[in-house]
DNA sequence: AAATTAATTTAGAATGATTCTAATTACACT
DNA sequence: AGTGTAATTAGAATCATTCTAAATTAATTT
C-alpha cells in the first residue's frame, strides 16, 4: 500500500495546514482508503490495516480517520445508525445505499445542483457540508424477461 | 396530548394498512411528536411521554417509533453519529443541523428539485428515500454592526 | 549525542444509543 | 371464560465509538 508521489504531496500539505504530522499510520490508512474505494467502516479498515501493519490499534484507526476527515482528505458517510463509512471521493457527489446488499455507491452530481439546493436556505444559514443520501434497491436489468 | 379527528383517521389508516394496531402508546407518541415539532430523540420522547403516561417504557418508545416510521407517519433524521431524531413533516424537505446549538431546522424544497436530483441516478437504481442534510452554522443577522 | 517537550499511538476500560429476551398484559375471537 | 396473537415491559446484552492513562515517537534544545 503506497501513495503515489502526487497523493503524498496532497497528504502532507493537507495535514500540515492543520499542523498535524504525516505519520506512518495516517498515511497507511489514507492509502488503504484510496486504493479500495468501497466505503469501508472503521472496523474493516482495522482488519485491512493489520494485514500489513499488525501492530496498529483500533483506537489509532479512529484517531487517524478523524484527522483525515478534519484535514479534508476523506469524507464520512452515515446511513441510518450503521457504522460510519469513509470515502476518498472529494468531487461533489451523493451516496446510494442499497437496502439488499448494504453496498454504497457514489452518484456524481453537477455542482450546479448543489448550488440550487443551497439557494433554498434562509440567508443566515451557512452550510459547511451537504449530504445527499439515497436509500433504495437496485433492479436487475438483464432482459431474459 | 390529543390527536385531532383528522390525524386520528390518518393514524389508524396508516397502521391498519400494515396490519398494526392503533394502540394507546403509539397514539400518544405520535401526538407528542406532532404537537412539538422539534425533532426530538427517543430519549427526549421517553421523558415527555412519562409526564402523562408514567408507565411507558423506553423499549416501547423505540418499538412505537419504529412502527410509526414503517407506516410512514413520521421520518427518521440522522446527523453524524448523534441519536436518531424524529420528524412529523412529510412534505419534501431537507434538514439543517446547526453545529453550535445542535438544533435541527426543516428546509422546504420544491419536489421538482428532488426530481432533478433523482435524474442523475443510473436507470436501475430505485430510490425509496432521499435525505438531504446540511451541516453548518447560523449567522446573526441583527445589524448593530 | 543526551535531555526536554509535545504529539501520537496504544490497550483496554467506559459510554451510550439501541436492540434483544423473556415474561406479562391487552385484545379479538371462539 | 378460554385461546391465540400482538404489544408492552424491565432489564440485560450489544456494539460502535470515545475516553484514559501509559508508552512510544519525533522534533527541538542543550
Amino acid at each position: 500500500m503506497q501513495l503515489t508521489p502526487a497523493y503524498k504531496t496532497i497528504f502532507k500539505k493537507a495535514l500540515e495546514k492543520s499542523s498535524l504530522k504525516p505519520t506512518k499510520q495516517r498515511e497507511h490508512i489514507f492509502s488503504l482508503i484510496l486504493n479500495k474505494k468501497d466505503h469501508p467502516t472503521a472496523d474493516e479498515i482495522f482488519t485491512r490495516s493489520r494485514e500489513t501493519m499488525p501492530s496498529i490499534s483500533l483506537a489509532t484507526i479512529y484517531n487517524c480517520l478523524d484527522t483525515l476527515v478534519e484535514s479534508g482528505l476523506i469524507r464520512q458517510v452515515n446511513f441510518e445508525r450503521e457504522s460510519t463509512r469513509y470515502c476518498p471521493n472529494l468531487k461533489p457527489h451523493a451516496h446510494f445505499h442499497c437496502k439488499q446488499t448494504g453496498a454504497i455507491y457514489d452518484v456524481d452530481l453537477p455542482s450546479s445542483l448543489f448550488d440550487s439546493i443551497k439557494k433554498h436556505l434562509p440567508k443566515n444559514f451557512e452550510p459547511e457540508q451537504i449530504d445527499i443520501n439515497f436509500n433504495g434497491s437496485i433492479h436487475n436489468t438483464n432482459n431474459h424477461s
